[in-house]
This record gives structure tokens, sequence and C-alpha cells, in this order.
DNA sequence: CCCGAACTGTCAGCTTGCCGTCAGGTTGCC
DNA sequence: GGCAACCTGACGGCAAGCTGACAGTTCGGG
């Protein structure tokens, strides 16, 4: 996932950064309109967040020009004021969505997920839950960015306690999930499964709640 | 992939004539504005490098008078000045894309692949990955610049695992590709095609990952 | 039409490392 | 304290994958 920051206030652009690397995006950042426009219209984006005060050129022009040179990739914009007036002329310039500063971190975090799932059809393909990330494309896993080794089985099981991260999910459940519900297994399989996914990623990534299941911790 | 280079200094032209034929294109060229218009209106090619400085008739001109008569195929501009004036006045004339000198090759090259492969052309002809390089045009591969003779089978599935060069491929899929899904062959018929590629190309090219499938190391 | 060469699927035997099972421990709940 | 849920280290079976050999097929040349 590639991503291109357009914010020319250097403290903000600093925390997008940051933020949008964090969920996983490759970041490129620029504060200047002409490069936005530029690079927008040259390079390959999954995801392009636009300030729409900038210096020489501004957001919605460059916005525009995107979309009349027929660039289709999703734009979320942000403005410092968030006035019905603006955010008209925010979609109509071609924007997908709209974020009035001020804003939380998170907030856009999410927004730009929710964006780029809808419109790249398939689903992001960085997921995370805490420190753990996994890449559901290259089917790897990773700590704090650090790669960690997993075998197909273990992948699977973090695949589907990242899927449901939201709730805690019973052993019969991962069992039936990971073997058929025909291939039967002794119970103990999965918590030897569990056992060494623990060993590999350390303490505080896979919790237990006794009588419920399993689940990712800082979710 | 046929590309046209217009550029009137000597010294330039010849270094973009190397890197576009490095790239993968078949590179025809010029020095003089009427020859390029003619030439461009009257050819078909998949790219047009195009210097806005040139004697006799100028490159905005030239390019004016392609779009005027129809002609839409991709155009690079070129220029000494990168200011916006010109960028514009670029634009506005059809060009596709705008590079401003002094520039490194290697820029103008990806701006060219982006470009061919936006504007619906396929792929570069030459895909690299580590020291492995396949031109899809030859149906050829090198190891570190030197030719490896391989089989059309052992080519398509490099270029599937090419083409897919950030994830591991499963067995299963590339036994589809290599053969109909109907034409059931033994998933060993695969790890036999694998085995002599690997004896060719040496270590370090074709990686495995247990259960999830091969891939290209160091792509 | 025959011969040889190149290509490729199948087979058999091997290596590797995944993972299910077992046994014994620890934790939490009643 | 006792039971059930859960944890963990060790070990061995076995499936995934590797490789050399061989044969069937195709194709071009003579």
């Amino acid at each position: 996932m590639r991503a291109l920051a357009v914010e020319d206030d250097p403290r903000i652009a600093k925390d997008l950064h940051a933020a949008l690397s964090a969920a996983g995006f490759r970041v490129e950042g620029t504060g200047d309109g002409e490069d936005a426009w530029f690079l927008g219209d040259t390079e390959d984006y999954d995801l392009v967040v636009l300030d729409l005060g900038l210096p020489k050129l501004d957001g919605l022009a460059v916005l525009k020009r995107w979309r009349a040179n027929g660039r289709s990739m999703p734009v979320l914009v942000l403005t410092a004021r968030g006035t019905w007036q603006e955010r008209v002329e925010g979609i109509e310039a071609g924007a997908d969505d709209y974020l009035p500063k001020p804003f939380r971190m998170e907030e856009l975090i999410a927004r730009a997920r929710a964006l780029v799932r809808r419109t790249g059809g398939h689903a992001a393909a960085l997921q995370e839950a805490g420190d753990l990330s996994l890449d559901t494309n290259r089917m790897g896993v990773a700590l704090r960015g650090v790669p960690v080794q997993v075998t197909a089985l273990e992948y699977r099981l973090l695949a589907y306690l990242m899927l449901h991260r939201d709730r805690p999910v019973p052993p019969t459940e991962l069992l039936e999930h990971l073997y058929g519900e025909d291939d039967a297994r002794e119970a103990n399989a999965l918590e030897a499964v569990i056992a060494r996914l623990r060993r590999k990623l350390g303490p505080g990534i896979i919790g237990t709640r006794r009588g419920f299941g399993y689940f990712l911790e800082a979710a």
C-alpha cells in the first residue's frame, strides 16, 4: 500500500507520516502543490491524503487536475475549516472522503483504511493489532516491524484471530476452521500451536480468556 | 514496445537511446522537429519522448499538431527549464507526462514505464528481480546479464513468479496456470520443473516457503 | 520415414521440518 | 482441595518437497 501525504504544516506532516506508516502504508510526502500534482499524476498511489491549504497551487485545483486527467486513486481531503461550503467543493472536485481539522490521527487512519478497502476492492493487505501485523498479500507476519517466521498453520490461526479480533474465539471454532469439521483432532493440537506461536511472538500478543477462547491482545 | 526519441543534443540522444533500449523498447530517434512530426504522424509508437527545444519546429508545436491530427500515443516531454509555466503549456498541448532537465535516466525510464502501463500498454518488456531479468518480448532470461537458456514451460513459470513477485505462489495456483485446471498433472511435475530451473539458475533465485509456495528471492 | 535431440511427466527414494500426540505440569474456578 | 481448562517440553510420524533416472512425445532434419 502506497500513500501520498500532501501537507504543508511540517508538524502535522510528520504526524501524518508516522500514523500512515504505522498503519502499513509506504508513505511519500510533499508540502508543495505543484509537486503534489506532479507526483499524483505520474505515480500510482493506493491513497492520497490532501490538505487544501497549500502554497503555490491550491489543493482543490490539484485534485481537479488529477480527475481531469483521469487519475482515479482515492483521495482523502483535509481542511482547516470544516464548512459545509468547502465540503461541497471538495466532493465536487472529486474527493472520496473529507476530514475537518482538527482531527485525531486514529480517525484519519480509520477513514483511510475504509477508503482503501472500499475503492480497492481487495481488503487492505496489511492488518494490524497492537505490535502484531500480518501482510495478507505476502503471507508474512511481523512484530513491531520485525518479520517473524511462521508456518502455514500458524499463519492461518493468526489470520483468523485477526479477522475476529473484536471477540475471543472459542477453541472449537478454531479447530473447525483450521481443520475440517470432519477431520477430528484432539483439542490439545490447538494448544500446541498456540504455545509454539507464543514462543515465537513473546508474551502479550495472544491472550486467553478461560472458558471463552483466544484473542489478540491490544487489538 | 516501440518508442520514438526526439532529442537534438547528440549526447543526450545517445543516452536516451541506450536507456530505452535497455528498458526493452525498440527505439527510433530523430533530432529534427519536422522529422519527428512526420514520424509521429505516420508511425505507431507505444511511447514518444519529446524534447521541447528543437531546431526548425518547436517540440510543443509538434505535439500540438499530433494531437490536432488525432494521434493519441503517450508523450513524455523533456524541457530545459522546469518552470511551472512550461509545464502548463506542455500539459495543455497534450503531453502525458513531464520531466525537467537535468534528469536521471532511471527516472525517465520509470516514468516511461508508468506511462506505458497507464495508457493501457502492456507491462514493461524487461522485468527484473534481483539478479534475474526476463525479457518478455523475446521470451529470454538472463542472470546477472548473462543469458540463460530456458524452455517454454520454464519461462512461463518464471514469468508467473515474476508477475506475482510480491508474494509466495502456492503450487496449486502454479499448476493451474501452467496447465489447465482440467488438465490434471501430478504435483510432482511442478517440482520437477522447479528442480530443473534451479539447476540452471543456481541457488538463491527461486525460494520455497513450505506450506505457502514458491517465490523469487531478492524480489 | 527414420533418427536423434530436446522437452517434460512419472516414478522411486530421499531429506526436511511441521505438527499431533503424550505426559506431566500450572492455573483458575467452585 | 479438586476438577477442568489450559500450558509446555519432548518425540516421532508423516507429509511436503527435492532430485536423479527414465520413458513417452514432439519436432526437425536428412
